[in-house]
RNA sequence: GCUCGGAUGGUGAAAUUGGUAGACACGCUGGACUUAAAAUCCAGUGAACAGCAAUGUUCGUGCGGGUUCAAGUCCCGCUCUGAGUACCA
């Protein structure tokens, strides 16, 4: 018999299909579990050797839970909409609906290419995935639940009084009785105050007008990152330095109608919701950034002979009476009311140059300081003295009230601010409220001071001047303590093909739910995935596309008549929402009526643990959490946070090759022997490198057909050597490695093991096959415990002590290891305890049926064989743990490290049952420690029992 | 700038409460088996010095201090590096 993995895998992996032996069951007598992976975009490059690492950390997690004695749901789906299909689909016309097809399902590409598919190569890497509960995000199906829960949030509004979301209905119902002053919500600024006459005297479109600014998902104008080059808006997660994520393209801000999330109704429970998860730190840090809390006050600057305010939000309150100027963002609405004549033609020209200005130029050039004085003095609230009133592009208009109130004293960009304008008309001397020397630079620090020369707050540190300084501000109506948020509402519209279409309509410019019963909305089919000639989105071309409000379905364009027919919304939904209820969809997937039933729901509640990539931390994985909230609020999810442990694994880079060709010629020089020459570096595919960095020439040839009359200047052994270099994995670079060589070669075991064995899961790694051998070795030297060339060697010998000792050991370092995470080390462990069964020449039934099924969980297809080679009838799927005896590990000696001065010096076995005294007695008897003491008398004696021996002195 | 990580042999790494640093594996060296290769097995492998050898001595976990009988691990101060974030008032 020989260890054939192809052979073995294909039939347990078809034995598992065919037995559904991974289906859960939504109700059992067994305690549940949920282990969740982040569902992978299927691209048309297919899964690379990254992708796995994650999978098989939760399927080793999963298989050992079901040994356990859990229920465990653990399934696997598609983020099927996204940007790179629409994109292939505008370069080659095919619908963006069959590649992504084909890239899940496998099939042929444009080209004639054969596509694998996503799904085959999950098959052949052994996850023990409930594949009946699969969802694909683009599906009719599944997004119809999308849009439902989009017209649930169209439908409430966030009561800051019950701390929650509530159906529209509840505030219609205030209105009616009351007006809307009382009425505390997350809505948008400044809404007009009315009366509940005033309510009943609107129009039934003003009243839906109204509406909007209070519902959760609200149409409105506003301030945008538009991204020309991918002809949509951007999401602020979505934006990296400035450019857009994918493809670097650069952002403007631009306002547009669109549609909001009101995420930032939640900023508060999504930042104390951190404490009650098990994640890690740096994504909870992340987060906690993302909604950005500062806790302060509002401060009103009357302006002189204006009735409007210059409103504030400061952090420090206790600096009031450092104020020499304030600075308002070149975009703040006052700025023209009230800059004077004389200042009026620099003010102009000022904003004029900043709004020329990109995001991204804004962002890099933060040395320069400019600004303009508006020749305006707003009011001190206290010392009624005339404070200036500048400009300047330091202040963001997005962020806080886009003014400041500047206290050069205590900010470092005031202090820079105020210098390098001082002297010039409108700014004031820097005024020093703290006890400290700001000659150099500015005072920051809230701690170690005491204000002077700052009247009533005079003597005060931070905590009782601030709280001093909100006290008086409310006094004089001039302030109140405030907290802010810098999260902000996240934009939901794209103007793109490939995501959900929106369940809207349009009456009078108004948008109007479509009844829930009515759903999906299905995508139409347009001949062009570009925006229409008048520049409106991929669905402008749709001609089948309108809304017939008396037969409730989806008619030709052209009978739009705005009395029965009505246009329908012209964009599309975000990548992210389909993802942001997928968990809760897998608990029921197949159910067509809700996205879950409340029985399911109830049974799998959240996810228990949570296994994907970092850069989800403030997109992802923070509108999860929103949607997930609001849904508890409407009593549709079972608990408020849906994910309780979060662990991010790292990403596996790929190590690229390059060759080097001499500037302007078709010739190619060896890595060692190019120096002092002029070359240009070129990606070069790596599976045509071997280990050794030698390329393989004539493959290169052949590789393109630019490089056939290839030349090489080779080094001194015949070689060419490239370089290497670690980068991100892309097709791109020519650097991808397929899981499906590696399983072809040595089989999924060896890749599970391999992958968990490379380093400590949520370390980044790059991707390197060297000690992959190691790995199938192992496995080798496993199955010759078992059988021999021809027959099972397995014996019913009754295990000797060090048999049960290496068990027992593994049994309970491989439960430790998965419990926390650490996969690295079980497998050492496994190759320590096959190493050591091999030396004690161990084949005995009682060892090795249990060392099956520790090792099961990494390895399933060769422990299911195994398994069933004993004579087991079954899968060992879901055979007990073996439990761990400590009996087994008992030892009743002890090899001391005696220590002279700290350095070790020999090792002495002594019994672990010898008191303290007897081992000195014993240990300073020892010739070897008259030796080192060479007479001398050590002054101090150390020995901990069962640890060390130290002599000192 | 701020926040959070990381730094250990030629390489990936281990050391779970301070207690024999380098487990396990790759690579490398030597050997066995073989006509040969592959496969497999055995031995050695942190560095320097001394010795024919068993062995011994010294150094050694990014750098500089400290606490301790004892520090990769704890404390203080740095350097480099990865990630996130940024005129956030």
């Amino acid at each position: 018999m020989k260890y054939n993995p192809n052979e073995i895998e294909a039939k347990w992996q078809k034995y598992w299909a065919e037995n559904q032996t991974f289906a859960a069951s939504n109700n059992s007598e067994k305690p549940k579990h949920y282990v969740l992976d982040m569902f992978p975009y299927p691209s048309g490059a297919g899964l690379h050797v990254g992708h796995p690492l994650g999978y098989i950390a939760s399927d080793v997690y999963s298989r050992y839970k079901r040994h356990q004695g859990f229920n465990v749901l653990h399934p696997m789906g598609y983020d099927s909409f996204g940007l790179p299909a629409e994109q292939y689909a505008i370069q080659t016309g095919q619908r963006p609906e069959d590649t992504t097809r084909v890239n899940i399902d496998g099939g042929f590409d444009k080209e004639g290419n054969k596509i694998a598919g996503y799904r085959k190569q999950l098959d052949k890497i052994g996850f023990s995935f409930d594949w009946s509960r699969e969802v694909r995000t683009s599906n009719p199906d599944y997004y119809k639940h999308t849009q439902w829960i989009f017209i649930q949030l169209f439908n409430s509004w966030y009561n800051k009084n019950s701390d929650r979301a509530e159906d529209i209905s509840t505030l219609t119902k205030v209105f009616e009785k009351e007006g809307n002053a009382n009425i505390n919500a997350v809505c948008d600024d400044e809404i007009a105050i009315f009366t509940a006459d005033d309510w009943s005297d609107y129009a039934k479109e003003t009243q839906e007008k109204i509406l909007l600014q209070y519902r959760l998902t609200y149409l409105a104008e506003t301030e945008v990152n538009w991204c020309p080059g991918l002809g949509t808006v951007l999401a602020n997660d979505e934006i990296v330095n400035g450019v857009s994520e994918r493809g670097g393209f650069t952002v403007v801000r631009k306002k547009m109608t669109q549609w909001s999330m009101r995420i930032s109704a939640y900023a508060e429970r999504l930042l104390q919701g951190l404490n009650e998860i098990d994640w890690s730190e740096s994504i909870k840090e992340s987060q906690r950034n993302w909604i950005g809390k500062s806790i302060g006050a509002m401060v009103s600057f009357r302006v002189n002979k204006h009735e409007e305010n210059i409103n504030v939000f400061t952090t420090r309150p206790d600096t009031i009476f450092g104020v020499t100027f304030m600075t308002l963002a070149p975009e703040h609405e006052l700025v023209t009311q009230i800059t004077t004549p004389e200042q009026k033609e620099a003010v102009e020209a000022y904003i004029a140059k900043t709004s020329k200005r990109s995001e991204r130029e804004r962002m890099a050039d933060v040395k320069t300081i400019s600004g303009v004085f508006t020749g305006a003095y707003a009011e001190h609230p206290f010392t009624k003295e005339a404070i200036p009133v500048w400009i300047g592009d330091y202040v963001l208009a997005g962020y806080g009230t886009g003014a400041v109130m500047a206290v050069p004293c205590g900010d470092e960009r005031d202090y820079a601010f105020a210098n390098f304008f001082k002297g010039q008309n409108g700014m004031l001397p820097i005024k020093n409220i703290f006890d400290k020397d700001i000659s150099e630079a500015a005072f920051g620090s809230k701690d170690g001071f005491q204000l002077v020369d700052s009247d009533f707050l005079t003597g005060l540190g931070y905590k009782e001047g601030t709280k001093k300084a909100i006290e008086a501000l409310e006094k004089l109506n001039q302030g109140y303590g405030k907290i802010n948020y810098r999260l902000r509402d996240a934009v939901f519209s794209r103007q793109r093909y490939w995501g959900e279409p929106f369940p809207v309509y349009y009456v009078n410019g108004l948008p109007q739910m479509i009844d829930a019963q009515h759903l999906p909305i299905v995508l139409p089919e347009v001949e062009k995935y570009l925006p229409t000639e008048d520049g409106l989105p991929p669905l402008g071309n749709a001609t089948v596309w309108a809304w017939d409000t008396t037969a409730n379905k989806v008619v030709n364009t052209d009978l739009v008549d705005n009395t029965t027919i009505f246009p329908l919304e012209l964009n599309t939904m975000p990548g992210w929402a389909g993802s942001s209820f997928y968990w809760m969809r897998y608990m029921d997937a197949s159910n067509e009526n809700e996205f879950a039933s409340k029985e399911a729901l109830a049974y799998w509640e959240s996810v228990d643990l949570y296994i994907g990539g970092n850069e989800h931390a403030t997109g992802h994985l923070l509108y999860s959490r929103f949607w997930n909230k609001f849904l508890k609020d409407k009593g549709f999810a079972p608990t408020e946070e849906p994910f309780k442990k979060l662990i991010n694994q790292g990403m596996i880079l790929g190590t690229s090759a390059f060759v080097y060709r001499l500037e302007g010629t078709n010739k190619f020089v060896s890595k060692n022997k190019m120096e002092g020459q002029n070359v240009q570096p070129l990606h070069v595919d790596v599976s045509i490198v071997n280990s050794s960095d030698e390329l393989d020439v004539e493959k290169f040839k052949a590789w393109r057909e630019e490089y056939k009359d290839a030349e090489f200047i080779l080094d001194e052994n015949g070689k060419y050597i490239v370089g290497r270099e670690v980068e991100k994995m892309s097709k791109s670079k020519y650097n991808v490695v397929t899981p499906d060589a590696i399983c072809e070669e040595y089989g999924a075991d060896t890749l599970r093991l391999y992958e968990m064995f490379l380093g400590p899961l949520e370390q980044a790694k790059p991707w390197n096959t060297a000690g992959i051998s190691g790995v199938f070795g192992f496995l080798k030297k496993l199955c010759r415990l078992y059988f021999d060339e021809h027959n099972m060697i397995v014996t019913d010998d009754a295990p000797t002590k060090d048999n049960l000792k290496t068990l027992h050991k593994t049994i309970k370092k491989v439960a430790d290891d998965i419990e926390n995470f650490s996969f690295n080390t079980s497998v050492s462990q496994f190759m320590i305890c096959v190493n050591e069964l091999s030396t004690q020449n161990c084949h005995s039934r009682a060892i090795l049926e249990p060392l099956a099924i520790v090792i099961s969980p990494y390895a399933p297809h060769i422990a299911e064989e195994l398994w069933s080679l004993l004579g087991n009838e079954g899968s060992i799927a879901m055979v007990p743990f073996p439990v761990f005896e400590p009996k087994h590990l008992v030892e009743s000696e002890k090899e001391y490290p005696v220590s002279f001065n700290g350095k070790m010096r020999f090792t002495i076995t002594l019994p672990l049952d010898l008191s303290k005294e007897q081992i000195e007695e014993i240990v300073m008897k020892d010739e070897r420690t008259i030796k080192q003491l060479e007479g001398r008398t050590p002054n101090k004696v150390i020995i901990v029992p069962g640890k060390i021996i130290n002599l000192v002195g």
